[in-house]
DNA sequence: ATCTCTGCAAACCATTTGCAGCTCT
DNA sequence: AGAGCTGCAAATGGTTTGCAGAGAT
């Protein structure tokens, strides 16, 4: 799915359940979608105002929750006290591993973690409906602080 | 690791930290302990004041705290707007399955996850510290509300 | 025309902090 | 005695909400 794709997808969700289309949500999950990182709120309000300089708080956490309720986008808790969001282009789902000391994020997926999971999730009765794996690590990058 | 193991260890690292031993902090580590599942601050303060009336949030939280850097607590948000807390008896780490529908958390270990996750670190150029898997899925049991 | 949205400010709520007095070593 | 700790209440900070006016269908 491109960006566009989305955003289409987006307007139909809306018009589905009464909503309506607005020119601030549009600007919202276009940033959102370009710019394609674990972003925070207030990245994501930084940005949107250099298009709208009068966008507010309420609206991009509305909007967030409307993306994350569609399936487009994700919320995640790295520890830094503030909830960060990544887009969801696919179905495929990735996971991350941060570094315990510089704090980069990086994304991976791997198909036998899916398998794997499933098996083991089916093996205590559950079926996997979604995952959130963070594996904190140490990373070996040359301007990582902590080499 | 039994539950005096580890207030013995705990005032331990209080000691070698400058740190003193106290009623209130004893009292919380124990509750913690004893009760073993992923609870929150609220709940532990309501079992603590039970024993000490008039313990407060600050000290359950700045208790946990310590207990967190201290290695013997792990700190998880499963979606429902607080942190919960979970006991780290020994150093294998475990992982919650998360039903969808009903909220019921179990908890499991598998050694096919360590190593698959060790190994997919490896070749991003990482070393695991420690991880956070949680499986959100729907659940079988017969009490479930979604069947 | 109607019903939803937006922006603002106030409200919320979990968590943290300042402080005076208390407790541990 | 001295340093850290507690309980309280106030402060903080991210997130949500109420409301009056603006915008979408």
């Amino acid at each position: 799915m491109t960006k566009q794709d989305i955003l289409a997808a987006f307007h139909k969700q809306l018009q589905a359940g009464g909503l309506k289309s607005t020119r601030q949500r549009d600007t919202i999950v276009e940033i959102f979608f370009e710019l394609d990182k674990h972003i925070s709120v207030d990245e994501l309000l930084a940005e949107a105002r250099q298009v709208s300089p009068r966008i507010g708080y309420a609206t991009v956490y509305r909007t967030l929750k409307l993306l994350v309720e569609q399936g487009f986008a994700n919320p995640r808790h790295f520890g830094d006290g503030q909830t960060r969001y990544d887009p969801q282009f696919e179905q495929g789902q990735h996971d991350h591993l941060i570094c315990t000391d510089c704090r980069r994020i990086v994304e991976f997926e791997d198909p036998r973690i899916v398998s794997l999971l499933g098996e083991v999730a089916g093996a205590h009765g559950f079926e996997v409906t979604r995952r959130r794996l963070e594996i904190y690590a140490s990373c070996t990058d040359t301007d990582c602080p902590h080499r």
